[in-house]
This record gives structure tokens, C-alpha cells and sequence, in this order.
RNA sequence: GGGCCCGUGGUGUAGCCUGGCCCAGCAUACGGCCUUCGGGCGGCCGCGACCCGGGUUCGAAUCCCGGCGGGCCCA
């Protein structure tokens, strides 16, 4: 896009610099926005949005989720509602208070997140057992004021999400909701973003501002040494039904509060899947979700350009047939050299070369993104299977890495050298406030929370608190976190 | 929450400390022409910038203050 190509910084030496300049160099964001931390999604990065839509909402939908839009602004008094909530995300709320040349009376918050609102207007939908479980998803914009640095994707004022609020009879309910959405979650992460995490409970102190408990699902960079959240299940108990008076007339004939459940992820798994595939050329993108996972890139000999591009334009058309998304690069005034860096540095999993040496052998010549191995093919079928390889393989590379991170330490100084090396610290912990606030204090690492899907509580027992050296209640994770 | 750095054509930068030699240099991009194309081709011509507002000064890209924007580190 008109700017000088390649990435110049390496990524295991500069994180932060390599992401920006990925981000930028790759077509995935446009910072250059009069507003901070509002940047541009260009097709590129908007087009992983996409599939990853396309690939959950229907998900979302097996399981009796229903899309629908709430407003976007919420009256202070309403977002006041549920104290804690009001509390943790008044901080950073965006407010209106004039509408045209008046004040209004009421100011209205831009939406940091819909519970208020949505809960708001579910109060008047249930009356009845029978209208439970409700439901209900809307793929948004939200706003958070982040007053520090923002990063694209990673950390924006105005970002996309999709946000699902279901309400049920009972917290056993609700709670097989949680445990179902973190299903749904981790297949969406794990098969088609092709990214691994650890499934932790936050603390206390850590969860969502309003819930009973957060599960939140944490990917790991081993060359920042940071955790990244990739999205969240919420368990909200009655919290909001009490303020909101969502109540349902049960079969015993009694009027009860209802038990709630959110859920969200957005478009920071953009940024998650650039940050943990990358490389030192730029960004991979699984084929999965890659806005264009082949590209076509003809070798014109001049006096020769006929036939290559006759060979090059039916490959393009049997790759569509078959499924493939896929493009050809036949732009005239780049050399092919350029084409195989621009793809590169904007991660398309396979590129296709077809020139006068392919025709004549009958074939193409595939290059993996990930590996870079090179080869000859003549079997346009045999790409979709490459594209599974290189989808399986980014997985396993993936996977691996994150548990090669993780160590088991026992104390402070432990924990304090693993995140130094830039690992995720495994340890123990009593549970008390002091020793999780003294280690943000001390090290600016945090417990990011304990296995939600094992219980790792047998494990810490007869173990000491890393901090304080009392008796061990829980196994938890430390690391930096953006 | 605290600290630090930065803002010059589309992009990356030189110049700033030590004001005048700067109607701002270089690279790349962009437009045109030529030449090419199996890993960022080459040549010629052209277009194009000192974040905003105040101040100091004979004179400000350069010094001072404020704002806006970007980045980093620590907690």
C-alpha cells in the first residue's frame, strides 16, 4: 500500500516495535486516525474478523443463541445499577452529555459493555420459567478510555466483540452454560485460530466487575514473555437479576431471581493470532482464517506471458471451484521478489508460482508460509490438504511452545526468574490479597488465575504460598500480561 | 498510578544539543517514460514536509510554555 515493505525489526528483539510494524507494513490497521487508540481495521485485518464471525456465529446459533442489537448508549443511572460493575468500569467509560446545543439531562455512557442495557429490557422479556433459558448475542462496537498506551488490536479505545448474555432458572444452569460456552471457545481458539491457552478462574480481585466468577482464556507470547486474554465466560449469579429485578415464576409458583451468564470475545484475537504466529517476515495467518489463504504469483518471461497466465488463470479458477479462497497476483509493475515479500509480510499460509518452467512440467510450485519449504505439485486437489497441514502444524508449533513456558516454582525468586525469562511461573498460593497485590508490587507479573478445567488444588496441598510461605490453597499462574 | 523518549513530504529518517550556512538533505513510496520479472531489478524526469497554539529573538524545524498525537519502561 504505497509504503516501503519488509520488517526491520526482529521479533524476539522488540515485540512491541515488530507488532507495530506488522500491523502497519501488513495492511491489517491504520493508526493515522485523528482519534487515539480508534484505529482503522483495513480488509485485511477486518477480513480475519470476518471469518472468525463466520466461523462462531453459526456455532453460537447451534447452540439456541440468538442474534439482536441493543442501543449503544446506556444512561448513567442504568450502568449505576450494579455497584461493582459501575465501579470497575467507570474508570473507563466515554460519556455524551450534550445532545445538539443543550446539556442533557442524563448523561449516556457509550457502551464499555451491554449487561446494563441488555438486562435492562430482559427484565421485561421474562416472566415465566418458560421463558428461560433466554439466549441472546450481538456482534458490537464497545468503548473503553484507555488513557495509556493503546496498541492496535491488542489494546484500543473502540474495538468489535460479540457479547452473549443467557439467563437461566438455576446457577447449576448457568453454570453448564459457562462450562459449554468455554467449550464452544476453545474449539473456535484452538481449531480455527489455531492458537493455545491455558483455561484459568481469576482471582477474586481479577474477575469481570459484577460476576460470581470469571473464566478467562489466556494465550502466551513467548517472545514478549506476556500472557495475552483471548476472551471470557462470566458466571453472573443473581448480581444483576437482583438491581435489574429479572425474575421468573418458576413451577413451584414463586417468584425468583434469574441466574446469568456473558460471554465475549473481540478483536484482539486479531492481534493474538499475529502476536503468537508471526515471524521475523511478518505475520502467518492460519488457513482457517486467513482472508485469502493462496496466492497465485505468475513468473513473466517477456515474450513468454501467454501461456504462464492462461496456466496461472485456471489454476485460480479450479482453486475457487474447490473451495479455496484464493488470488492472483498479476499486477504488472512488481516483480515477483516484491509479491513473495508483501504475501509474506502479510501472512497468506500458501503461495503458488507458476511459471514457464511449472507449465511445461504440467505444475505448480507451492511455498509454505510457515516452514518455507518449497516444492513442485501437479494436483490441484492436493492443496486443501496442504492447507490443513499448515493449519495442523502452526497448532502443534503453537501448543508446544506455550507449554515449554510454563515452570514450576516454588517461591518468589522463582517466579521473579521465570518471568524474567520471560516464562509463565506455575506456583502456589494461599489465597490472600496480600500476596497477589505484593507480587503485581514487587515483580509486575500478576496470578492470572487457577486451572479452571483440572482442579490443581489437590496439587498445592502440603506446598507453601510462593509469597508469604503460609499453607498453599491453589495453583496459579503468574506471568506479564498486556 | 509514576517516569522517560519522540513528532520533519505517503513512509522511514538527517538537521535540533551549539538559532542564521535549510525557500530543509537522504532513502523509499507516488506520477510519467524506458528497461525488466524464478526472492525486495535498474535508469532518467517530476511531485511532495518542519503536529497545533502561544512566547523568546533582528531571525525558530532548532530555545521556552501549553495542547494534541505516537512509543517505551516501571508499578
Amino acid at each position: 500500500m504505497g509504503e516501503e515493505l519488509g520488517v526491520s525489526t526482529r521479533k524476539e528483539e522488540n515485540f512491541s516495535q515488530w507488532y507495530l510494524e506488522v500491523v502497519r507494513k501488513g495492511g491489517f490497521a491504520d493508526q493515522r486516525t485523528p482519534v487515539k487508540g480508534c484505529d482503522v481495521f483495513m480488509p485485511w485485518g477486518f477480513g480475519i474478523w470476518e471469518n472468525i464471525q463466520s466461523i462462531a456465529d453459526p456455532m453460537f446459533k447451534e447452540r439456541g443463541v440468538k442474534n439482536a442489537y441493543f442501543p449503544l448508549f446506556i444512561p448513567k443511572s442504568l450502568l449505576e445499577k450494579e455497584a461493582e460493575h459501575f465501579e470497575g468500569f467507570v474508570p473507563e467509560v466515554a460519556w455524551v452529555t450534550r445532545g445538539g446545543d443543550r446539556e442533557l439531562d442524563e448523561w449516556l455512557a457509550i457502551r464499555p459493555t451491554s449487561e446494563t442495557i441488555m438486562y435492562y429490557t430482559f427484565s421485561k422479556w421474562i416472566s415465566s420459567y418458560r421463558d428461560l433459558p433466554l439466549r441472546i448475542n450481538q456482534w458490537v462496537n464497545v468503548v473503553r478510555w484507555e488513557t495509556k498506551a493503546t496498541k492496535p488490536f491488542l489494546r484500543s479505545r473502540e474495538f468489535l466483540w460479540q457479547e452473549g448474555h443467557t439467563v437461566h432458572a438455576s446457577w447449576e444452569e448457568a453454570k453448564r452454560e459457562v462450562d459449554e460456552m468455554i467449550e464452544v471457545y476453545s474449539k473456535i481458539f484452538d481449531e480455527y485460530l489455531a492458537l493455545p491457552f491455558l483455561i484459568l478462574k481469576r482471582t477474586e480481585n481479577d474477575k469481570f466487575a459484577g460476576a460470581d466468577f470469571t473464566v478467562a482464556f489466556d494465550t502466551f507470547v513467548p517472545e514478549a514473555g506476556r500472557v495475552l486474554q483471548l476472551g471470557t465466560v462470566h458466571h453472573l449469579g443473581q448480581n444483576f437479576s437482583k438491581p435489574f429485578e429479572i425474575t421468573f415464576k418458576d413451577r413451584d409458583q414463586k417468584v425468583k431471581y434469574a441466574y446469568q451468564t456473558s460471554w465475549g470475545f473481540s478483536t484482539r484475537l486479531i492481534g493474538a493470532v499475529i502476536a503468537v504466529h508471526g515471524d521475523d517476515r511478518g505475520a502467518v495467518i492460519p488457513p482457517r482464517v486467513a482472508p485469502v489463504q493462496v496466492v497465485i504469483v505468475p513468473i513473466l518471461f517477456k515474450g513468454k506471458e501467454e501461456p504462464v497466465l492462461k496456466a496461472a488463470r485456471e489454476l485460480l479458477e479450479k482453486l475457487k471451484e474447490i473451495g479455496v479462497r484464493v488470488e492472483l497476483d498479476d499486477r504488472e509493475d512488481k516483480t515477483p521478489g516484491w509479491k513473495f515479500n508483501e504475501w509474506e509480510l502479510k501472512g497468506v499460509p500458501l503461495r503458488i508460482e507458476v511459471g514457464p518452467r511449472d507449465v511445461e512440467k504440467g505444475g505448480f510450485t507451492v511455498v509454505r508460509r510457515d516452514t518455507g519449504e518449497k516444492r513442485f505439485e501437479a494436483e490441484v486437489e492436493r492443496v486443501p490438504e496442504l492447507l490443513e497441514e499448515i493449519q495442523r502444524s502452526l497448532r502443534e508449533r503453537a501448543w508446544k511452545r506455550l507449554e515449554e513456558s510454563i515452570v514450576v516454582v516454588e517461591d518468589l525468586e522463582g517466579v521473579k526468574r521465570a518471568v524474567e525469562e520471560k516464562k509463565i511461573a506455575k506456583t502456589y498460593w494461599c489465597g490472600r490479597d496480600e500476596c497477589e497485590f505484593g507480587v503485581k508490587e514487587e515483580i509486575g507479573a500478576e496470578i492470572r488465575g487457577t486451572r479452571y478445567d483440572v482442579d490443581e488444588s489437590e496439587e498445592a496441598k502440603n506446598k507453601k504460598c510462593f509469597f508469604c510461605g503460609r499453607e498453599a490453597k491453589f495453583t496459579v499462574y503468574i506471568a506479564k500480561s498486556w
